[in-house]
DNA sequence: CTGTTAGCGCCTTCAC
DNA sequence: GTGAAGGCGCTAACAG
């Protein structure tokens, strides 16, 4: 990592009239007779993309000139670079970042490992990442490791044989035991939400605890006393995190820990994981719920319409992760927001941050309570 | 695009021991004496990441040989060919893609152009695309135009300029003028649900058409009469087969097409013009609703809660697209269900088959009625 | 079977 | 200001 950073020939092209460039899809044939100067100068049919070379050719001057025009380098007569680059503009040159990249030992791009693409807490995260990403003149990578912590690692592996520049990992399940492996891999890794044991250096994650504190706060501000919690087994750091938050909200209200108010079903859906929640809740007299995530909460709503448990009458339901689904559904979900394009953003930053050679340090997101329709002050059906 | 393509790299290694090498998370030390080794042979310590030349040189042979080993060429002695392999792992060599990819012109990556990650219609396809992709040992670039026509060729020439083999845009607003330029791009290029006007030549699409007739059927054979439909102005082309769909089956059925049944709201927000759908459609005397997907649905449903409107007793519902909140929003969504999943492996397929030089021609998915709970026999409220 | 020689397309000293 | 030369890491003829 240099200390003083080269700049990002992706976002600097130089090229010149790019507007026109920009235009070839209204006006197709503004390129023609450019084209035919090529083909003329270069007649070779099977290699038609024009290099570096074929413009030192047609201009008459050796390629490194090129190479500086094309950079913009004020080491070359304003004039000729002018004309290098119309040239170039005419042409069709594509610069080749395959090349730059060998010589440079930098490819402007960022690996990004997922867990599932279609998460739809995931997404606005990545998202996020491609926002800033692109801004900066990096392209992103996407692999999916389904969760699969031997996945996750041939991922790794793979976007290093691609020399990615870094790499972004949510929800990892290898997690803190880059530590160990990252200086070997010289390409440093941001965890968003890392989901495996262990601390991390490089991370972003979102405050579990308070989240969890604040939506059971809310719970007992409307007078429940009665409060359950479904957890999810398959993430056990944030898990851990936000039953944490919920013992700490209890424990401040004077209230008891009661174990059969707490249920981690053993499936792998979160949907599923709260439908086979809710039953066990009503046995045990819960009013008010707080559930893992959003997910977890639909999937708890739609089997207390199927057992005519209305929700929130008979019971208020508390989400986490605030997804798209969670305003449309009915009643709509009160849950703590997790600002994840931002932390997505934040990710990116930090990556682009170290590949500057810039100290960073973690990033913990506060959530934000959202309250809709789910939660009301407890009734007295239960008498 | 070569008659007989090259083998993938990246999906034959070859470097021997790799469940040792993805053990490396487990025993990190493993790999200590041979790294030591490495060390000891080139004490270069800012450029310490391993090459060809430097296995060459501890193992006594040339460059090539060395190469030729790593790729598991018959011509060279299985011996030295495993003393090599066995020498890249203890050091811990990982291949330099950007330098096969040069001389090879051959990059494996293919780039995915999307309006927008977060859309819970997109990220299946982008699912199905990169799980083929990475079968074959392709890797996935992703970038999002926002549904922006100048950023999506700016996206096109990004991609261009890293070389990907290949790429595919979904829901792509330049479409068919592709085809003028493909020539010149020298790379395949596959559309999914092109939403451009015009043909294009390498495409995968689902059957808008029948689709629409289908949900519109359904509602004629539970017996409505009264069948409205909810358009989306800014995807022209599908939005148009879709409503040609349901005029074709009020045709069918003998029913007249009333243009007050007929809306197209001008938000550019699915569930926005959904709910914006509503009034009219009710003042109209609708009793029953095609949307022209899930999202315009739902949201037409959040607005008939607000008024009072009953679904399905007083208007049933029928989507599009089977997204993952339609079954769990109340009522639960019947709806057209397109394989989202599969089409993103087509097109994946598709661009596979043209990179090795193979005809293919255009797929076109059919759509499938889900029924839920959206929809039933018109009731006689109205009277 | 193996080593030598050329590049792939580009950037970068180093001379002129 | 500009050109010549070398090299990034690797593959692919071509000779041995």
């Amino acid at each position: 990592m240099p200390a003083n950073p080269p700049l990002n020939p992706l976002l600097h092209p130089a090229e010149g009239l790019t507007i026109l460039d920009r235009l070839w899809y209204i006006i197709p044939w503004v390129h023609t007779c450019a084209r035919d100067k090529c083909m003329a100068t270069k007649p070779d049919p099977k290699k038609s993309r024009v290099s570096i070379k074929d413009i030192a050719r047609a201009a008459g001057v050796s390629h490194s000139t090129v190479s500086r025009a094309l950079r913009n380098s004020p080491l070359v007569n304003p004039e000729t670079a002018a004309y290098i680059r119309q040239l170039a503009q005419e042409m069709g040159y594509i610069p080749n970042v395959i090349a730059q990249s060998l010589v440079t030992q930098r490819t402007y791009t960022i690996g990004v490992i997922v867990t599932s693409i279609s998460d739809p807490f995931i997404d606005r995260i990545v998202e996020g990442i491609e926002d800033l990403a692109t801004r900066e003149g990096y392209s992103v990578f996407l692999c999916s490791s389904h969760a699969d912590p031997g996945r996750e690692i041939a991922v790794v592996e793979s976007f290093h044989r691609r020399r990615v520049d870094g790499m972004i990992v949510i929800a990892s399940r290898v997690g803190s035991l880059y530590t160990e492996r990252l200086q070997e891999l010289q390409v440093p890794i941001v965890l968003i939400n890392n989901q495996a044991e262990g601390e991390y250096i490089y991370s972003v994650s979102v405050d579990d605890e308070s989240g969890a504190l604040a939506g059971v706060q809310h719970l007992l501000d409307l007078g429940h006393r009665r409060i359950g919690y479904v957890g999810c087994h398959f993430r056990p750091p944030s898990n851990r995190r936000r039953l944490e938050g919920y013992r700490q909200a209890l424990r401040r209200a004077g209230l008891p820990y009661l174990s059969d108010l707490v249920v981690h079903p053993r499936t792998f859906s979160d949907i599923e994981n709260g439908r086979q929640a809710l039953d066990q809740l009503v046995a045990a007299g819960a009013t008010g719920v707080l559930c893992y995530n959003d997910r977890t909460a639909i999937g708890l709503m739609t089997r207390a319409r199927e057992q005519g448990v209305r929700i929130p009458d008979d019971v208020s339901v508390v989400g986490f992760d605030d997804i798209e689904a969670s305003w449309y559904v009915s009643p709509a979900l009160t849950t703590l927001r997790q600002p994840r394009f931002e932390m997505g953003h934040a990710a990116a930053e930090m990556l682009l941050a170290l590949l500057a050679g810039e100290e960073v340090s973690d990033r913990v997101f506060p959530c934000q309570l959202v309250v809709r329709e789910s939660t009301t002050p407890p009734g007295d059906r239960r008498t």
